[in-house]
DNA sequence: TTCCAATGTGACGGATTTGTAAAGAAACTC
DNA sequence: GAGTTTCTTTACAAATCCGTCACATTGGAA
């Protein structure tokens, strides 16, 4: 669960925001929590930084200058917050090494999706473009896939086909329509390259690769441990 | 029954996914019903939104943004449909909510599978891909047979078979209506086929192998448990 | 009971499908 | 353009499934 931390000085944001975030699955910390000055106090770094530059107290500009100078607090990205539009603040954010810059007012939904955003180039992690099922992770952005923590290399063409596999967990996917999903073949094309695909993927997959079966003459199918015998 | 809310502006599209979707058991509304503006204008929440981005009167991406934004709609999956394949759109439509995403061309077979997945993941529920009776749990996705708790294999053809017999519990169903429909063979063809199968099917039933009764000179019957000679 | 047609049963051969490995073709990288 | 990676094709081996046969058994009609 990525966490976030949120800088800023207002109640109603930190409310607003905060309660959002966690609806959609973040974990938040503020800054009062988790900053001593301008230096990150908390044992675990946040994976985002949502930073408020207008700051009653503070100068937000120098709070994300020092965030980006210490070593600890250097490499995470940083969304800015700004309640003027005017381009050079939005040049000097980004100048500072903000990974987005948005100004208000701006619904709580716009929000979730910048983070969303910025968190899927970052950690390649995003609730929506993920496939989870048992202990295969497949991230379709990066086009990688977990295994039992383990990162497997996929190619492209595998990576398809597991995908469309493993998105109808039990259902067995026809010859027909794997060719015309991952391939764009007409179905009744009469090639083995699909076979071929098969058992390299399932070769990669390892111990795992029992869990694409075979359907005879009919094609193959995806089995999750939810789908295993006695599920 | 899953209500499905279907926005585009192609008459094709509407006939061709709307009847498939019907025929699988979903009921369909279309956006000119649902719809107005870009708010629900129905009642009942629709279940899933499939949504055509190409659209020659209106903007898709700002439709998909208005039904993330009422609160009516902002929780329910949402099935984008492409002409493109631009993999920016698809971040972008990721981005904006949307729970899955298809590229046109594509068969109506994979829209409802996809439907039928994205459905799974939010309501748990899948129309009418299973057959209960008794013991027997027969899934036409998975092709998969549960018997009294055990995962029991069979060949597609086996499969049918059982299917037909036990779709119709307590009914007797003719040799030549069970060649007809699982192999499609004319009705009166002479062949033992029907017989050896039968008995396979029997055999790998174990114990239930007896419900399925043999009504001399006419054909098989499956028996369940509330249909047994002794209540 | 006797007889006959229908069905059960086991085994076989063949056809089809899939697994597997390796080689050729294409794409991509440097 | 050489070398690497990935994809596709090809060829052969292995596995599976199917349909038919021969024979045994059953059940009902005469």
């Amino acid at each position: 669960m990525p966490t976030i931390l949120i800088v800023d000085d207002e109640e109603d944001l930190r409310d607003l925001v905060a309660q959002r975030l966690e609806r959609e699955g973040f974990k938040t910390l503020h800054a009062a929590d988790g900053l001593t000055g301008q230096k990150l106090a908390t044992k675990k770094k946040p994976d985002l930084i949502v930073l408020d530059l207008m700051m009653p107290g503070k100068d937000g500009i120098t709070v994300c200058r020092d965030l980006r100078k210490d070593s600890r607090t250097s490499k995470i990205p940083i969304l800015m917050l700004t309640a003027r539009s005017g381009l050079d603040e939005k040049i000097t954010g980004l100048e500072l090494g903000a990974d987005d810059f948005m100004t208000k007012p701006f619904s709580p939904k716009e929000l979730v999706l910048r983070v969303r955003n910025i968190l899927r180039r970052t950690l390649s992690i995003d609730a929506g473009s993920t496939v989870e099922v048992g202990e295969f992770r497949l991230d379709k952005n990066s086009l990688k896939l977990h295994l039992a923590g383990e990162e497997v290399d996929l190619t492209s063409t595998e990576f398809k086909l597991l995908l469309s596999l493993i998105e109808a967990p039990g259902t067995v996917r026809e010859r027909g329509e794997l060719l015309q999903q991952v391939w764009g073949y007409s179905e009744q094309i009469q090639t083995r390259t699909l076979d071929t695909h098969i058992k390299r993927l399932r070769a990669k997959l390892g111990d795992f690769g029992s869990c694409v079966e075979t359907v005879r003459s009919v094609g193959y199918r995806f089995v999750g441990p939810s789908d295993q015998p006695e599920g």
